[in-house]
DNA sequence: TCTGGGGTCCTAGGACCC
DNA sequence: TCTGGGGTCCTAGGACCC
C-alpha cells in the first residue's frame, strides 16, 4: 500500500516582531529617553564600536545598524549612545514569550526579539486578528514595548507581514492577495534574499517579488542552485515549514569571538585571547550541559580577509583545556603571520551530555592525546634500543605510563631527541 | 578611523568505501 | 587491467539573518 501524503490543513501563524527592540527595552527601563534618538552600540572608545539598534527618532535622522559610532553621531550630533544591557533584553524576552506561550505551545523563538507561533488549534480567544490585537497590546501595556505582527498561512508570509507596518502594526497576508500586497516589494525586500543574491537576480532582470514568482524555475536554479527554486515558491506564497517549539534547543554550535583593540601579530596576547574565548565557550556548554566533537577557528586578517578551520575529534569534549589545546593546535597551523583583527573559536556537533554517555569521563581529550604521544615516543625509542625494556611498558596501565613518564621521560628523551 | 558578534544552512571538492 | 558511479564524511568558504 502506497502511503499518500496528506494534504497538510490550512494553517494560521503569526510572526511577532519587536521594534527596535534595544532602544526600546531602554527606553521601557528610563521613560526620559521617549521621544529622543538613541542607539545602543558597543564601546565607543574601541572600533567595535557600531550600531547596534536604533530608536525610530535616530533613523529619522539616517542612523542605521552596523554604522560607526562616530558617522552616526555626525549624522545625528544629540544622539544618546548606550551600552548594551543584555541581561536586560534577556529577561524582556523571556516575558514576551511568556505571554505568547499563553496563547498556544507551539512557540518558535527565532531569536531575542522575534518568534513565530501557529494560532490554527487556538478556538477560545477570539479570532486571529483579536489573539494578535491581545497579544500585541498586552506587550505594549506590560511591558512598554512595541511590537509588529504578521498574520499569514506560512511562516514565510507572516515574516513578510510583519515587516509591512513598523511600529506596532498588524498585517495579514492573505495568499489571493499576494499580486497586490507582496509581488510589487522591490527584490532585496524579500526574506532570504541578501545583497549577492539579489545582484544575481537583477542580472536576469528580476527587480521584484512578482518577477520572481513569475520567473523561470531552471533557469533559477542555474542562477542559485536549490535556493531557486525555494525563493520562487516562497514568492508564491507555497512555504511548509512547521512552527517548532523544539528547534531552539536542537542549537547546533557555540562560539565566540571578539575584535582585538588593534590589529596584532603578538603571540601572547593572541594565545591570551584564545584562552578567554575558550573560556566563554566552556562556561556556555556547561551552562547548556553539553559537549561537541568538532572545533573550529576563525582567523579575520588586518585586511578583513576571514578564513576558518576547524578539526574533527574522535571523542567529545567538554573542558576548557581540551578546546584551548586543540584552538591553539589550530591556530599556529594556519596562521600565515599578518597581524590580525578578529579571532573566534566555536565547538560545533553539539550534543546533549546525557546523550553521548560515559565514554569520555575517563579521559580528558587533553589526557588520551597526551598519552597517545607518549606511546608512540616509547615506540620509537623501543625501534632504537630494542623492544625488551619498553614493551613491558607499553602494556601497562595510564598510571605507570605516567610514572614513567615524569621519572625518566625527561633527561631521557632530551638526550634522545637532540 | 568604515564595517560587531551571535548563529544557520548550503555548496563543493577530496577521501574513502562498496 | 581498466574502469563506473553512488553514498557518506570531512573541511573550507560563502550567503544570509538578527
Amino acid at each position: 500500500m502506497s502511503k499518500l501524503k496528506r494534504p497538510t490543513k490550512r494553517r494560521i501563524i503569526f510572526h511577532i516582531d519587536m521594534n527596535s527592540f534595544y532602544a526600546s527595552v531602554e527606553m521601557a527601563f528610563n521613560p526620559d529617553l521617549k521621544g529622543k534618538p538613541i542607539a545602543i552600540a558597543g564601546n565607543p572608545e574601541e572600533r567595535k564600536g557600531v550600531i547596534v539598534t536604533s530608536s525610530y527618532e535616530a533613523r529619522a535622522k539616517g542612523v542605521r545598524t552596523t554604522m560607526n559610532v562616530w558617522e552616526a553621531k555626525k549624522l545625528c550630533p544629540e544622539l544618546i549612545v548606550l551600552k548594551p544591557n543584555f541581561e536586560r533584553y534577556r529577561a524582556a524576552s523571556r516575558e514576551i514569550f511568556k505571554m505568547m506561550s499563553e496563547i498556544t505551545h507551539l512557540v518558535q523563538p527565532v531569536s531575542i526579539d522575534e518568534g513565530y507561533i501557529d494560532v490554527t488549534d487556538v478556538h477560545d480567544q477570539g479570532t486571529p486578528i483579536e489573539i494578535a490585537q491581545n497579544l500585541q497590546k498586552r506587550i505594549l501595556d506590560e511591558l512598554d514595548l512595541p511590537c509588529s505582527i504578521g498574520i499569514a498561512p506560512n511562516k514565510f508570509l507572516a515574516k513578510m507581514g510583519s515587516d509591512r507596518k513598523k511600529p506596532l502594526g498588524i498585517t495579514i497576508m492573505r495568499k489571493r492577495e499576494l499580486p497586490m500586497t507582496l509581488w510589487p516589494l522591490a527584490i532585496d525586500e524579500m526574506y532570504g534574499v541578501g545583497e549577492k543574491t539579489a545582484e544575481k537576480l537583477k542580472s536576469i532582470h528580476i527587480h521584484t517579488i512578482g518577477d520572481l514568482a513569475k520567473a523561470d524555475v531552471y533557469q533559477l536554479k542555474q542562477l542559485l542552485g536549490i535556493n531557486g527554486e525555494r525563493l520562487k515558491n516562497r514568492a508564491n506564497g507555497v512555504d511548509d515549514r512547521e512552527v517548532d517549539p523544539d528547534a531552539i534547543f536542537e542549537f547546533k554550535s557555540i562560539g565566540n569571538s571578539q575584535t582585538l583593540p588593534q590589529d596584532t601579530t603578538d603571540v601572547t596576547a593572541i594565545k591570551q585571547l584564545i584562552d578567554q574565548l575558550a573560556e566563554k565557550v566552556i562556561v556556555r556548554m556547561q551552562r547548556k550541559e553539553v559537549v561537541g566533537k568538532s572545533v573550529q577557528i576563525m582567523i579575520r586578517y588586518h585586511d578583513r580577509k576571514t578564513i576558518t578551520r576547524s578539526r574533527k575529534l574522535d571523542n567529545y569534549i567538554d573542558a576548557k583545556d581540551d578546546l584551548v589545546l586543540i584552538a591553539t593546535e589550530l591556530f599556529q597551523h594556519h596562521w600565515n603571520e599578518e597581524p590580525i583583527r578578529l579571532l573566534g573559536v566555536t565547538v560545533q556537533h553539539i550534543e546533549e551530555k546525557r546523550n553521548v554517555g560515559e565514554q569520555l569521563d575517563l579521559f580528558t581529550y587533553a589526557e588520551v592525546e597526551k598519552k597517545e604521544k607518549l606511546k608512540q615516543t616509547i615506540n620509537q625509542l623501543s625501534e632504537k634500543f630494542g623492544s625488551n625494556a619498553f614493551k613491558a611498558l607499553q602494556k601497562n596501565d595510564n598510571k605507570e605510563l605516567n610514572q614513567f613518564k615524569t621519572s625518566f621521560q625527561k633527561d631521557f628523551l632530551d638526550d634522545y631527541t637532540k
